[in-house]
DNA sequence: CGAGTGACCGCAA
DNA sequence: ATTGCGGCCACTC
């Protein structure tokens, strides 16, 4: 059987599971919703999407945070912070750590 | 329906 | 380390 569920909701249930404190990064939910170059999909979705979901934990691959969050960057980086994520200039500091891998 | 777009990413200097 | 550029492709209008 093919998968007629769209890509887009396929992302938005992926980004309403990272929990609190955690992050994933475009490409990575690309990948994981079964399109790996469509990262840049991914940030038209959270552009165009459903607003309620926690898109604030949505970040880049380097760790740095795209333009495009309400709020601006520093909006982006202060709602973060708040749950606990820590910034060394404008780059999540372990984002090894912090980086949420859903089991599939 | 078709063209334009962009909350990315990888790689070269 | 930073900057720039090209490719990517589902989404919007």
């Amino acid at each position: 059987m093919h998968e007629n569920i769209k890509f887009r909701q396929l992302v938005e249930e992926l980004v309403s599971v990272i929990p609190a404190g955690r992050v994933m990064t475009y490409g990575q939910i690309a990948t994981i919703c079964g399109k790996p170059r469509a990262a840049r999909i991914v940030g038209g979705i959270a552009h165009f999407g459903n607003t309620d979901l926690p898109w604030q934990r949505v970040v880049k691959k380097d760790g740095s945070l795209a333009s495009g969050y309400p709020g601006g960057v520093n909006g982006h980086k202060r709602v973060l912070e708040s749950e606990g994520v820590t910034f060394h200039q404008m780059k999540i500091v372990n984002m090894q750590e912090l980086l949420w891998r859903p089991k599939i």
